[in-house]
DNA sequence: ACCAATGCGTTATGAAATAACATAACCCGC
DNA sequence: GCGGGTTATGTTATTTCATAACGCATTGGT
């Protein structure tokens, strides 16, 4: 990961039991709201997730996706990536091509990244996007989204190593 | 591109001439005061993104590689991007996978682009990223890198559609 | 019941990036 | 100028990431 300590694939534990099934009722409970459908590859997808202890790549998705073993077609993946993206319930890690499930609250059209280049945890955090967004505007843009990735150390590898 | 309105690939146009060979002539001077090497297929990928009217893909630059309309193999172009990012002359857009040439002075660990989604244009501008950075200083990180990716309508497309 | 819209399953293919290894050019002390 | 480490290139093959295209199933409205 660039970097390289010895971590063991640290901090961000993944959901599981209560919690995982409390996470997916929210989204559930979210979309009813909005007519739209966490039908279940949506779910399946979401909860792989929510799951994870970091961000997952698609085909991490697809190997994982049967619950027998059985990999997922690419297509049904993909489809249920962008369809939680657009509902704001996963982030895509560009720099990373990976996924990870959104833990903010709200959808929201700036997303943020806190990566870690030795145990390749990604954190989500919700900074300040102001002076970008008067750069942008005072150069005659209309911004529609943001992302911004930071790369660095986390806490924890920042200190041992 | 997302949106899409009729312009004929705009704004952000390549250099040619006396501005490129300039702009190569500066890069290499660079390189000479730090004792790096712009070899053939460096400089040759360079050229290549100067000239460019906007974001090159990797698979554009090796098929536009040989004069002779040879295209290059794959490594030699992704091994001059390597280092072309790596001495600040060239940034890839994670967002379009994708490359431009550093229209900024001086080697950065910071990049930002506003990306036109109806023109494919990627203008670099310089915004102040203190409060990420200090957000992410307040949460432990140890950044290293920044980039940032706005995404929306360059002013020439927002006017018109 | 019908229809349009949306989502899914499936096959195939396209696009982006890297692994691995051999060869060549460069720099530097001698 | 010659050896020897270092850096860069050429080449083949493969891996990883993502989407096109098509037909069928399900949904929700009238």
């Amino acid at each position: 990961m660039g970097v390289d300590c010895r971590h063991t694939e640290s901090a961000q534990p993944g959901l599981e039991g209560a919690a995982l099934a409390s996470a997916v009722a929210a989204a559930e409970s979210k979309c009813e709201r909005t007519r739209e459908r966490l039908t279940p590859p949506r779910r399946r997808v979401l909860e792989l997730l929510l799951e994870a202890d970091g961000p997952m790549k698609a085909y991490d998705l697809i190997a994982a996706y049967g619950q027998d073993g059985e990999p997922a077609k690419p297509p049904t993946v993909y489809r249920a990536l962008e369809f939680l993206e657009r509902l704001g319930f996963a982030h895509r890690i560009e720099s990373l091509n990976a996924y990870v499930p959104c833990r903010m609250e709200g959808t929201s059209h700036r997303a943020a990244f806190l990566i870690c280049e030795c145990c390749g945890t990604a954190e989500e955090f919700e900074p300040d996007f102001a002076p970008q967004f008067a750069a942008a505007e005072a150069a005659g843009y209309a911004v529609r989204t943001v992302t911004l990735e930071a790369r660095g150390l986390c806490p924890a590898c920042k200190g041992g190593a």
